[in-house]
RNA sequence: GCGCGAGUAGCUCAGCUGGAUAGAGCGUCGGCCUCCGGAGCCGAAGGUCGUGGGUUCGAAUCCCGCCUCGCGCACCA
């Protein structure tokens, strides 16, 4: 048992004595000054009114009921309105740290969800152009969220799903159409939608090199239906260039989540669901419903009926489906697969789809439940460069690219810069801060951290596999700076499982960053090398300690924990 | 206009799902230090938590109104 757990069984049985009814949970937390003791608990407020007494004199009667050794106190305190301040003995406190050395790696995870399935779908980005910030913060969110949900017992898929389908790939197809057209000399400008980016006339050329150029004439009549807002009417030739885009940006696209260190399980493609058939379906099943009417040419979906503020369009007059559908299909193939939970992580520019697909689900009572899939928006990146901020223009196509700031500031720091604002806010992405190697950039300073305590043992040329817990004289680290760092320690657990659940590796973030200036200053106060033989022992299971848990808690961001820097 | 998000120290942001005197970094001011691993350490000043109400033992946190900013409101994706 750790120490809270062992306080908390006290506390449990001290309530009881006192009259509390049968399933009483105390709860304790930490003081947020830290001169209050090592846990407090509200129990005696809460107990106050069932019991018809004072909430200072609940908390008198509980103290006088509680097994202080059993619980490892050392002194109590009733404050304020009736709280009870802990403080452990220095020893009860620093136990806690075995359970760091025995569980290793996994120190952290649990197994809550016991291998529930659920699928994770993040980046998703249309094959149109290569991967910008905003893709990156949800790769980095996705990767994460992933990390934390399988730190908790889940059997996480990761999954990108493809657009390969809609008018933006007829675009992209059009654009790659003349810029081979403008490279054999005919002069015909990007379509309104197009895109203008130089990495389209790089595949041209690309395209060039290994289909050689096509016939002038189909190229310039290609070019005229173009200009004119049509499709060529070499459909062969059309759909050759079409693939040949999606495959070359595709290729793309995966270099950048290499370089980002990102890996999917699944890559479900958009068109797929034309093929198989399942968007026909989809719309059979929706009409099936009743849910579904028909008005001016077009068929509607009653979206109104399940939450969404207007009804939506299904069957485009021109016979064509809006994206909705597909995207409705796409998750009922989630669903069938045995996702029972299924979290999109997306930008906040999204946000107004996100009522339709669930109503469209909702629509085919097919069982799905009502929040189903849960979405993470996160709003929008800047990045500011020697005090600037880098304008991102898709039409001109400038862009900050997730593999120019991987080059710049390195694969670490990406990572933590996009993580350590909770999505809900707007992120700042300082290249000049994240590039620069010193204590103001919290990548540095948390790899520092780690690479220090690393450096004791190489120093000491002690074999970190040699410390273990027994036999620890533990009141010896009865610091203060050791006390807080043990806490800190000790809480990661719960850090842990509370980012997990409510989806925010912001948090973790955070917590290194705190914890590793709690390491840096415990390293400046105290000596570890030389020092007596029981103080030195303690003070490595205390250094091996931290270090695992920084290792941890790096891993579930996707960063790196160096030894040495 | 409607929906979503944000508004916390001079700046950048946390605030553990309702707890005590609201925290950290940077910056500012004052003082030490040069020690396994690099300018680090100690202390101070700095706040009407956008604003007005409400809920209760207790609100930055929950509810309602208002203000400012961002994003979204297609038979585009």
């Amino acid at each position: 048992m750790t120490p809270d757990e062992l306080l908390r069984a006290a506390l449990t049985k001290a309530a009881i004595a006192v009259g509390a009814p049968a399933g009483v949970a105390p709860v304790l937390e930490r003081p947020r000054d830290p001169a209050h003791g090592d846990w407090a608990t509200n129990l005696a407020l809460t107990l106050a009114k069932p019991l018809g007494k004072k909430p200072r004199d609940v908390a008198a009667e509980l103290v006088a009921h509680l097994d202080l050794a059993a619980a490892g106190v050392s002194a109590t305190e009733i404050a304020g309105p009736g709280f009870i301040n802990f403080r452990l003995d220095a020893g009860a406190h620093a136990r806690g740290l075995a359970d760091i050395l025995a569980q290793g790696a996994a120190y952290g995870r649990t197994d809550v969800a016991q291998g529930k399935p659920v699928n994770v779908e993040f980046v998703s980005a249309n094959p149109t152009g290569p991967l910008h910030v905003g893709h990156g913060r949800q790769a980095a969110l996705g990767d994460a969220i992933s990390a934390l949900l399988e730190g908790a017992g889940y059997a996480v898929t990761r999954e990108f799903y493809y657009n390969d389908a809609g008018v933006q790939i007829e675009n992209l197809a059009k654009s790659l159409w003349v810029r081979v057209a403008q490279a054999a000399g005919i002069e015909v400008a990007i379509p309104e939608g197009g895109y203008n980016g130089e990495y389209i006339k790089e595949i041209a050329e690309r395209y060039v090199a290994e289909h050689g150029t096509p016939p002038l004439d189909a190229l310039r009549a290609g070019a005229q239906a173009i200009a004119g807002g049509a499709r060529p009417a070499d459909v062969a030739l059309f759909d050759a260039m079409r693939r040949f885009a999606v495959a070359a940006l595709r290729a793309e696209q995966d270099l950048d989540l290499k370089a980002f260190g990102v890996q999917f399980d699944v890559y479900y493609l958009e068109s797929s669901l034309y093929t198989d058939g399942l968007v026909e379906e989809t719309v059979g099943l929706l009409q099936k419903g009743g849910h579904t009417f028909e008005d001016d040419g077009a068929l509607w979906l009653r979206t109104t009926d399940f939450g969404d503020d207007k009804d939506r369009v299904m069957r485009k007059r021109d016979g064509t489906y809006t994206y909705f559908v597909p995207d409705v299909a796409y998750h009922v193939t989630k669903w069938r697969r045995g996702f029972t939970r299924a979290i999109n992580v997306q930008g906040a520019d999204h946000h107004g789809t996100t009522a339709r697909v669930r109503a469209g689900l909702q629509a085919l009572e097919v069982g799905v439940p009502t929040g189903y899939p849960e979405y993470v928006l996160h709003q929008m990146v800047t990045v500011t460069r020697g005090g600037e901020e880098v304008k991102i223009s898709k039409r001109a196509g400038s862009y900050v690219t997730v593999r120019d700031l991987i080059d710049d500031v390195g694969r670490d720091a990406v990572r933590y810069f996009l993580l350590m604002r909770k999505g809900d806010s707007q992120l700042v992405f300082d290249v000049d801060l994240a590039r620069s190697q010193s204590e103001e950039n919290p990548v540095y300073y948390i790899q520092m951290a780690h690479a220090r305590l690393s450096g004791i043992f190489r120093v000491g040329e002690i074999d970190p596999a040699t410390i273990t817990a027994d036999g620890v004289q533990w009141d010896a680290l009865g610091e203060e700076a050791e006390r807080e760092l043990v806490s800190s320690l000790l809480d990661y657990p719960r850090l842990v499982s509370g980012a997990a659940e409510s989806l925010e590796p912001h948090r973790v973030a955070a917590w290194l960053l705190e914890t590793a200036r709690q390491v840096h200053l415990w390293y400046h106060k105290h000596h570890v090398l030389g020092e007596p033989e029981h103080i030195l022992r303690a003070r490595l299971v205390l250094a091996k300690s931290a270090r695992q848990v920084l290792a941890n808690g790096l891993s579930l961001l996707g960063i790196s924990a160096p030894d040495r820097m």
